[in-house]
DNA sequence: AACCGACTCAACCGCGGACGA
DNA sequence: ATCGTCCGCGGTTGAGTCGGT
């Protein structure tokens, strides 16, 4: 009787206690909110007469305190949903609509800088929200990756703040800059040496070698019916190559390398897309070639060890040479140089070795590989 | 017309920082 | 120093929509 008594009171204490414990947890905010003050919160799709209310409210009494909203206006909802209603649907100054392409292009630059900092990034984008940043981006980086394309110049994206490298393609630019003052922006800008943004086309990232066109035989058949008649429609640094690989290597062809020429042609893409950049500045005049400092292509030529990892490994070093002796390397934009030179330059091609700038190295490069080591690519990929 | 998968986007969830008692 | 609350952020979910079959 006693044991049973004993037992009863030490349950009953325990479910005091258990019940104490569940009180105090539906007090927190971060179980909030479904019973709140003992009324069921709702939960789902806001409805046009609790906007009117909410809206009202937030007109009359101002943001913030959003739990006292409910006490006030009657609303079954949590401060948190109140406060995220207002800030992404109803705030005035919201910009409502798709995002425009300037809008998406700041976007891929923000995110190029910041990562994902959803709130940052929506602070530089007036009328936009995180969430819409936020699902904008998302969207995009589910799309390419299923097309297997980059983001951006994600390859490249630590040379841009790299001390090192004395003639950077782009550098970082802080608010307290000297020539920033008087504006109100806490993040960093992206700034270009050469080249601008054309705002409209947001397609801006260097080809990886997936995007290298596979031919399958019967397109292989159609190519070799056009190969001839696109030939003279080259670029000229794909034609100029070719010169001068003929010029360098004048003995009769191997039969089964004339067989193979169709498969050799370039690739139908152009490494950057030039039609979302504008040049503000010249070309480097012929001049530069001579500086070492502001050589045409890396001094130290460590953009070339990336191309022995695509290829079988073999021959790659007389390949290098051929690249280096070739005459037409002035060829070679000069935007691609001055990648290639950050990144031959840079501390992250050491620590992250040569595979994190393969893409992009090899997209820049691919134009300058003789045909014959490209067959040997297209075999080994 | 029905179904299905991809896509969009509003809303929720959990966490952590800030701040006052 | 600790606790409770508010607030904001980033990640995730799921309902609705759209286009293709």
């Amino acid at each position: 009787m006693i044991v049973a008594a004993v037992a009863t009171a030490t349950g009953s204490i325990l479910f005091l206690l258990l019940v104490k414990i569940m009180c105090s947890l539906s007090l927190e905010e971060s179980s909030d909110d479904d019973h709140r003050g003992g009324v069921a919160l709702k939960k789902g799709p806001w409805t046009s007469e609790e906007d009117a209310i909410l809206a009202e409210y937030v007109t009359k009494n101002g943001i913030g305190n959003w739990n006292i909203v409910r006490q006030r206006t009657g609303l079954a909802r949590c401060g948190k949903s109140c406060r995220l209603r207002w800030t992404n649907h109803l705030r005035p100054d919201l910009k409502k609509g798709a995002f425009t392409p300037q809008e998406q292009s700041k976007i891929i630059e923000l995110h190029a800088l910041m990562g994902n900092k959803w709130a940052k990034m929506a602070q530089e984008l007036p009328g936009r929200t995180d969430n819409e940043i936020k699902n904008f981006w998302n969207t995009r980086l589910k799309k390419r990756r299923r097309a297997g394309l980059p983001l951006y110049l994600d390859d490249i994206k630590p040379l841009l703040s790299n001390p090192q490298s004395s003639a950077p393609s782009a550098y970082i630019q802080y608010a307290n800059d000297s020539n920033q003052a008087g504006t109100s922006s806490s993040v960093p800008k992206l700034v270009f040496n050469n080249f601008t943004l054309i705002s409209d086309n947001p397609s801006l990232y260097v080809h990886p070698i997936s995007e290298i066109p596979q031919k399958n035989t019967f397109e292989q058949q159609q190519q070799q019916q056009v190969d001839a008649s696109l030939a003279s429609e080259l670029p000229p640094s794909f034609q100029s190559f070719d010169d001068n690989y003929n010029d360098i290597s004048r003995q009769p062809p191997d039969p089964t390398e004339t067989s193979l020429v169709s498969e050799l042609q370039p690739p139908s893409f152009i490494p950057f897309d030039d039609n979302a950049l504008i040049k503000q500045q010249p070309p480097p005049t012929e001049t530069c070639y001579d500086d070492p400092l502001f050589s045409r292509l890396p001094p130290n030529n460590r953009h070339l060890d990336a191309i022995p990892k695509i290829l079988d490994g073999s021959d790659h070093s007389s390949m290098q040479e051929e690249l280096l002796n070739s005459k037409n390397k002035e060829n070679l934009d000069p935007t691609n140089q001055d990648v290639l030179y950050d990144i031959s330059r840079s501390e992250d091609y050491d620590n992250k070795g040569e595979n994190a700038f393969k893409d992009t190295l090899f997209s820049i490069v691919y134009p300058f590989i003789p045909p014959r080591f490209k067959r040997r690519y297209n075999n080994t990929s």
